[in-house]
DNA sequence: TACTGGTGCGCG
DNA sequence: AAAGCGCGCACCAGTA
């Protein structure tokens, strides 16, 4: 490793076996190179890290970063060229010119699979062409290049750069997350399976509790070879037995009266957590006291993380009795109360939600500004409005509203007119809605034509609607996932300057990056899950909670709202 | 045997 | 059948 002025990026790229790092000064200007044998990899990057904390420049963050992690390797900071090129090729805050937006080879799918060098960087599509980004360090050096200028040469640089940087932590995040793992008590998790379930079949066969509420069901049915995992089946059995039903989903059959509406709904639910949560889900997702889901930062369109396997982002309330701390540690478990609508009062600078919203809850603060009558009506309003709700009692609420925050719907409402008409929306930072379908184009000029049938425009209209309410609801859940993103990358940094404890405090099981430290074990879209040494669980909550101030600071500047948290120091993660 | 689409339900 | 957004996953049925 060369001396010299520290650099302010460093380039990685994989070339036939070795791998090349291009340091890069404050104005991105090459200042030397190192061609770094595979197997001193992890050590070079440790020390360059330890001595320049630089921004690492690399194609995809789990590629990278995982064997780092498993090596027990942190980096501060990322630039992740796949993820910011989705973000950057999409955005209207980079003009329609610049190369970024043509550089498709960098369109590239989310990595599910997360360990480095595995042969799934090589693989072949029916096309032969290699899946995902280029990982060669000209590639990325060019891209990086291309990005770099986008950013700068737009009308808010300092956004897109907020956002670029914000969704790489997220990256990093999400590898460590991976990495830990959620503190997972698989005899809890059994616990709680056989009480609900009875005791686990040794042959394969239904559960004991299950079976009884299934030959309950089959006997209001009269009919003991009845169906009840089919939906067609089930159906036809209800209708014989005259439940006039259209579907056969919960909240149909719950306001029906009939003898075997009460057992099948018992059913359903213990045959979801069977299937979703059951003894197989727990062999074949949790190991070593840790549940180690795989999250996809970006994936959603409107910039949330999606997750992969194991169900990361559905895991029922039910269950959460069985995420522990492990021994000496302790969870800090928060949540911000109504992100969305607090983030929609600080995007539309709508000081009159703002002002319902701070320091309270913020429905209560819708009622006591009279706009509605109670914490209900309220929230079903707020939802309604954000959502694009046209009928019922939200759709009925909404008008309420818009007359008390006019700022604040009318943006939503912009949001929902600029989408039906065929237009893109964006985030507070920037992120852009993907433009409509050429399907969608096509049915709304068909429907403007001479010959245009009835059917024609009924279908789009419909169509113009629903992307209405697509846009209405992009620009606050996005900015709602930006939000979180900054308070993540804030949390983890906080987290990061907290001493390590000794070993004898330490939890092995964690892994060799977090065994000694507070870190993130949990993260859904307003809520964290930080396990933390008993000893740091006090600066750790307050951690969180200055990590909500900081992110609000860094998006919307002095407005004045704040982001209210839940936060729990526990054992467990159950909430109450 | 592998796929796709529909249904239902878990989460925010 | 949730009204009204965004997801992932299991299961079944129909098809290739």
């Amino acid at each position: 490793m060369d001396a010299g002025e520290a650099p302010a990026w460093i380039v990685l790229g994989r070339d036939d076996g070795s791998v090349t790092a291009v340091r890069l000064n404050g104005d991105a200007n090459e200042e030397g190179r190192d061609e770094i044998p595979a197997s001193g990899l992890t050590t070079w990057i440790a020390d360059a890290e330890a001595r320049w904390a630089p921004r690492w420049v690399w194609h995809d963050t789990p590629q990278w970063y995982a064997g780092l992690l498993a090596e027990g390797v942190r980096v501060a900071r990322c630039h992740d060229l796949r993820l910011c090129h989705a973000i950057l090729r999409d955005s209207v805050l980079v003009a329609d010119t610049a190369a970024v937006k043509r550089s498709h080879e960098w369109d590239a799918a989310p990595h599910v699979d997360a360990e480095p060098d595995t042969p799934a960087l090589f693989e072949l599509d029916d096309a032969h062409h290699a899946v995902g980004p280029p990982a060669d360090a000209d590639a990325a050096l060019a891209e990086f290049a291309r990005q770099r200028s986008a950013i700068l040469a737009g009308p808010q640089p300092g956004r897109l750069r907020l956002l670029t940087a914000a969704e790489s932590a997220g990256a990093l995040v999400a590898s460590e997350l991976r990495a830990a793992g959620l503190p997972w008590d698989a005899e809890v998790h059994d616990r709680i399976l056989v009480e609900t379930l009875g005791d686990r079949p040794s042959s394969g066969g239904p559960p004991a509790k299950l079976a009884a509420s299934a030959e309950r069901v089959r006997s209001a049915l009269g009919d003991p070879a009845a169906s009840l995992d089919s939906q067609p089946k089930l159906l036809r059995s209800l209708h014989r037995v005259g439940v006039l039903v259209e579907s056969t989903s919960r909240w149909e059959l719950a306001e029906q009266r009939h003898p075997v509406i009460e057992p099948l709904l018992e059913y359903k639910k213990l045959s979801r957590l069977l299937s979703a949560n059951g003894w197989a889900w727990l062999s074949e997702w949790v190991a070593d006291g840790r549940f180690r889901p795989v999250f996809v930062p970006g994936g959603v369109v409107t910039g949330r993380w999606a997750s992969s396997g194991g169900g990361a982002l559905q895991l029922p309330r039910q269950l959460r009795e069985a995420v522990r701390a492990d021994p000496g540690w302790r969870l800090v478990v928060a949540d911000v109360a109504q992100l969305e609508p607090r983030v929609l009062a600080a995007m539309s600078g709508d000081t009159a939600l703002a002002a319902a919203a701070r320091g309270r809850d913020l429905y209560a603060g819708i009622v006591e500004s009279g706009a509605v009558a109670t914490r209900q009506e309220a929230k079903i309003a707020l939802l309604g409005a954000m959502y694009g709700a046209t009928t019922g009692e939200s759709g009925r609420l909404v008008p309420r509203l818009r007359r008390a925050y006019p700022r604040a719907m009318g943006l939503v409402d912009d949001a929902a007119r600029t989408g039906e008409d065929g237009g893109v929306v964006s985030t507070w930072l920037g992120r852009t809605s993907p433009p409509p379908s050429e399907a969608w184009t096509a049915a709304q000029s068909r429907a403007t034509e001479a010959e245009a049938s009835g059917a024609d425009e009924t279908r789009a209209r419909r169509w113009a609607r629903d992307r209405g309410r697509f846009t209405r609801n992009f620009v606050v859940q996005g900015t709602a996932a930006e939000w979180a993103l900054a308070w993540l990358a804030d949390l983890r940094t906080r987290l990061t300057a907290l001493p390590p404890v000794d070993a004898a405090q330490s939890a092995p099981r964690s892994g060799p990056a977090f065994q000694r430290q507070p870190h993130l074990a949990f993260f859904l879209h307003d809520e964290v899950i930080v396990h933390t040494p008993q000893e740091h669980a006090d600066a750790a909550a307050q951690a969180v909670t200055d990590a909500a101030a900081a992110a609000g600071r860094l998006l919307f500047g002095d407005f004045p709202l704040d982001f209210r948290l839940d936060v729990r120091v526990a054992d467990t993660a159950l909430k109450d």
